[in-house]
DNA sequence: CTCACATATTTCCAGTGTAAATATTTTGCT
DNA sequence: AGCAAAATATTTACACTGGAAATATGTGAG
């Protein structure tokens, strides 16, 4: 089914990629349907038969953002000996896939962009959450109690470490004369323990 | 300067009010600099005199969302007995502001809309921040102690309250059959104490 | 009254996404 | 094998966008 032998071979995946590539170097605006089948060398049409529109084409550049947004989060996961290194790892790994991809990280997040409730997109979604989700686990904190303690952590660290994120990449943390934030997502971070 | 004698008469404010209208009623894509010089009755280049190009127009229109954002977020604060009723009061006025006004919010914190270095812009934001600012001193947080311990305890309430209503306008915190986050703010929001 | 200036319009252009009709290639079936 | 059907890609056309340039109109100072 996923064959290589029609008049491009693999438009799908190629598209993708080129949009990832785009992406990089034009950022959004940049991102038009014309540019993208340009760079794979199609008419600007083709796309359609794959995605539909150029929101189905983002759903899908976002699909595999979130899939290198995850692995952000697990890369300096196994090495990390105690769960507060863990968690750390996890966040820093959040914040570097922003930093490192900022164009990205925003289509990937606004339903401008893509479209949230597709079904494989949120399976690449859920996957990333499933990190922040282990992270949370047992995590003590004034006011975890109550109920929902498990989901409310979960939000309580992905607020912190996304909006971290967001107002980082829209550089409303810079410090020095360089561009970068004038302190790390673990600096802002509250260090609270596991308990129970 | 600020007549009113011209062909239009106070072209510049209409444009930006009018620009609010639309993006209440259409959000962000149908914010154009068409649609909005022809509700205000004017040819789509008129504007350009005034704002000089469309994110322009969209950095004015910005700088009255900080404002309202602001009264948002100083809303409750008057009938706040203690601190962390204040506390409370601002986060979730930001939280109200953004749920309120979710394509204005969106366009006030985007580089690819707003100039983020306009001085005007910069001053409303900096009034809004100043709220945020007040509420952090002297909150007591575990890893507070540090240096620039002021900026970045504002640097943390931000994250977490910036997170929280991004997340929450992308749909991702969604509980029951409506629409609404299955949690608020302040549910989602770590107990800090303020000490010395 | 006239000149200078601010303001607004008209016209034009290079882009954009998408729909419809057409062309081409691949696949399935007999 | 051959032929029909389906998948894939192109061409063409259209309504829309923001902006540049030239033109028109109104305002205010001398």
């Amino acid at each position: 089914m996923e064959g290589k032998k029609y008049h491009h071979g693999d438009l799908k995946n190629a598209l993708v990629e080129a949009g990832l590539e785009i992406l990089e170097e034009s950022g959004l605006p940049g991102l038009s349907l014309r540019a993208i089948a340009t760079r794979v060398g199609v008419s600007h049409t083709a796309p359609k038969n794959h995605f539909g529109s150029l929101r189905g084409l983002m759903t899908a550049i976002g699909t595999e953002g979130f899939r290198r947004h995850s692995a952000f989060m697990r890369e300096g996961l196994t090495e990390a000996a105690t769960r507060a290194d863990r968690l750390d790892a996890a966040m820093s790994g959040y914040v570097r896939f922003a930093e490192a991809h900022p164009h990205l990280f925003e289509l990937m997040f606004s339903p401008l962009y893509c479209d949230l409730r597709d079904e494989t997109l949120g399976a690449a979604a859920r996957d990333s959450y499933a990190v922040l989700s282990e992270i949370s686990e047992g995590l003590d904190w004034p006011g975890a109690e109550g109920p929902d303690r498990q989901r409310r952590t979960e939000m309580m660290l992905w607020s912190l470490v996304h909006g971290y994120a967001q107002l980082a990449k829209a550089g409303q943390f810079v410090g020095g004369d360089d561009g970068r934030p004038a302190h790390s997502i673990l600096s802002v971070m509250p260090r609270f323990g596991y308990g129970g």
